[in-house]
DNA sequence: ATTCTTGCAAATCATTTGCACTTTA
DNA sequence: TAAAGTGCAAATGATTTGCAAGAAT
């Protein structure tokens, strides 16, 4: 059969890690929320629905995906960073008043000419402000 | 007379800064160095000059540099953020391997069409890879 | 059976805070 | 001398680590 679970399995085990039942619940709940989560959110949330869980494992969880390019870190100034799968490159916008981080759809940023001489792994565009829901 | 230390002095009053001495070493140092410091290297620096000097002074300082933009922070992966004077906009690359940050010259990157009903306050640009001198 | 993963607790590291002391206006 | 700034030490919060127990191959 073709659960979500058996598709998530399969894309980790693609990227050369081992499915167990943790990390699977942890890419999914990643891939479901859209709130680019900090480990606490994703210890917190998923603590219920699987008590044995620990915050190490979420640890691990992460950090394993951000090595394999699954998921990357979100810096928030000196905030607990956040998550987000790595989907087709794209931007954040952080609201400093709801600290909810949007994605803003990709847009071609093309590496600037003072870089011609360096080798661009990554490119994160940032922005900060107040969004919709919390000007007025 | 016109020092350099008269001059640091004024531009930190303009902000609205009582100018000690520590916080005007600080703000010189910021100044002087090219090396986008945590505050660790600040203060390991700026220790051995001034010996009464304490860590907690210079996060005080680094934080009201921050939240009057006279400075901003560059966070770099999980580990320690880095200080940056705000000079006028322009957009960061950090070395994985030397773990330097080059400063690139400002590019006037357009906010994008999808925010538009989001208050953009600010907008960084971070490039990550190797640079020339650790590609070799 | 061996190897990888997990969970816990303790350790570490960056940063903040409370408070007494000092400096400056 | 009142207000603001500093230094220390303890507290906090995020993250990592060591290690014993458990699961998977």
């Amino acid at each position: 059969m073709d659960t979500l679970a058996a598709r998530s399995d399969a894309l980790l085990r693609q990227k050369g890690i081992k499915a167990s039942f943790q990390r699977v619940s942890i890419f999914e709940y990643l891939h479901r929320s859209k709130e680019h989560p900090s480990v606490s959110q994703i210890f917190a949330d998923l603590h219920p629905c699987i008590p044995s869980l620990s915050r190490a494992t979420v640890y691990n969880t992460i950090n394993l995906f951000v090595e394999k390019k699954i998921a990357i870190p979100v810096h928030v100034d000196g905030a607990e960073a956040r998550y987000d799968l790595a989907e087709p490159h794209h931007a954040h916008f952080h609201c400093e008043v709801c600290q909810r981080i949007f994605d803003l759809p990709s847009e071609d940023l093309a590496v600037p000419e003072s870089l011609k001489d360096f080798l661009v792994r990554e490119t994160q565009v940032h922005y900060r402000g107040v969004c919709p829901d919390c000007r007025r």
